[in-house]
DNA sequence: GCTGCAATGGAATTTTTATTCCAATTGCGT
DNA sequence: ACGCAATTGGAATAAAAATTCCATTGCAGC
């Protein structure tokens, strides 16, 4: 039988299908057609149901995914769920790795830490939403200040934004700790907060951004994971997964978001 | 049984994870969290699969589900299959989409800077002198104390700097410009400084890195060109240039390169 | 119009996966 | 330390799905 490789890609699966269906029977044609219109249906259907699409039997189907080189349909599935779900690596174990093998050359660290950004990147343009993306522009352009929040990790990101805003023209007043001084009150109605933070939350940014919520402005948060504890105060809620690296997260997506909201701010403020 | 209705969306489920996930026994409570970071896995995988994640047995995630409202997994997989049908093909196609969604628009802006935070990883990858890092590493463990000097756009990198080895005990002080205080006097022989600057290279991290270096210290520059004017001042010259869109540059690179050496350096301080 | 071969549909079978149930264990309040 | 209730792990059962097999259909060449 299999006298056909099997393929271990999905552009490889396609290429193949565009070989063969010129010389396929009727039903093999139908399931090749549909297989191409809806990829993305094969990860999260049965046989059943790929087969009812494609108006042809199971069984049919069934010797559709042989054709292509498959033991079956479940093999052929097996490729799309892969694909389809994010494959971070375990960096709890590489860095493990990573440790034993003595501490690793720097460059081998590095190579991982660029590795974990890119996938960062990467799963950024996959889950980005960008109706809310929208919106979150729309509120932060409106605004007439933005105020941005962001302590610990999330600081960096903060101050890249009060940077970035300020080159813009933007008004912003970036908030901090500097001198325990509470600086909370000079939010107001009208107003838009950015507030950012990651696992573990920071309790300052959170109660900033429910003060603010409170007294009549807008928030729009950027956070890692959907259960943030900034869900319940805004629905214009940015989440990016980083990939982290032992303790360490990359923060090559989340400033990546940052300037892309920064510039399309800018733009539409000032075509005001 | 069920008195609770079964959620109807992925906003319901996590609204509901979040109430009663404080009041979550112990195995439970590890499914909510592993869901909470996966959510896209659930499409995909098998309830044996789910668990294996999560840490738990199958029957536990089973009785999860149940408390979350559903009937059983099955149940709760076909929502998340419903819901994440349409987004999911690879990151090519997507940021094409992106891309697509018109010029100027917010998404397509996204698309082009997560490219350019893409390129800018692979060059860094290809061009980092693994010779001058480890070098970098060296001086910095060595050091009593590091300092961190960055203004600007690249006082987001030295922000980032200040968390990363605070987080990894190495004594670090990060210098600002707040107050108008002058804080050069603090660097003394056996100290080592990370200077950051870009062009337009700022003259307030030149000055303090000329002299660090006059009064003993050892200087590591992370600059853009290799005619930075931090190079007269060290040889331990980091160049890291990253690909801009518009006049925004990106940072990815350049934050990679930072936790990578946060992470040697604190691994080597505590060997010691 | 018959013959033989490829294609098809449907039913039977096997495998995988979900779900339930119960016994063992843990942790908590007394 | 004891008993009780809640939680947990594991095995048994039920359901669903994949896969195979075979009888039937359609179709080309004789």
């Amino acid at each position: 039988m299999a006298g056909v490789s099997t393929p271990a890609s999905i552009e490889e699966l396609l290429d193949r299908m565009l070989d063969i269906s010129g010389g396929l029977p009727k039903r093999l044609k139908q399931c090749a057609d549909y297989v191409a219109a809806n990829p993305d249906r094969i990860a999260v259907s049965t046989v059943a149901e790929m087969a009812e699409g494609a108006g042809v039997k199971p069984s049919a189907f069934m010797r559709f995914c042989q054709v292509l080189g498959f033991s079956g349909f479940s093999q052929m599935q097996r490729l799309f769920r892969e694909t389809y779900a994010q494959n971070w690596p375990d960096y709890a174990t590489r860095l493990e790795k990573l440790r034993e093998s003595g501490a690793g050359s720097p460059s081998a660290l590095l190579a991982e830490f660029i590795e974990a950004g890119r996938l960062s990147l990467e799963n950024l343009a996959k889950t980005i939403d960008p109706r809310t993306l929208d919106a979150a522009i729309k509120t932060l352009s409106d605004a007439h200040m933005v105020h941005i929040i962001g302590l610990r990790r999330a600081f960096s990101v903060a101050a890249y934004f009060a940077y970035a805003f300020e080159k813009m023209n933007v008004p912003t007043m970036l908030h901090d700790t500097v001198g325990g001084l509470d600086s909370r009150h000079a939010i107001r109605p009208g107003d838009a907060v950015i507030a950012i933070t990651f696992a573990p939350y920071t309790r300052e940014t959170i109660e900033l951004a429910e003060a603010a919520r409170a007294g009549g402005a807008e928030v729009v948060a950027i956070t890692d994971a959907i259960a943030s504890p900034l869900r319940p105060i805004t629905p214009l809620l940015l989440t990016v997964s980083e990939a982290d690296f032992g303790d360490f997260r990359s923060l090559s997506a989340t400033l990546s978001l940052a300037v892309a909201l920064v510039v399309a701010v800018g733009a539409r403020a000032r075509a005001k």
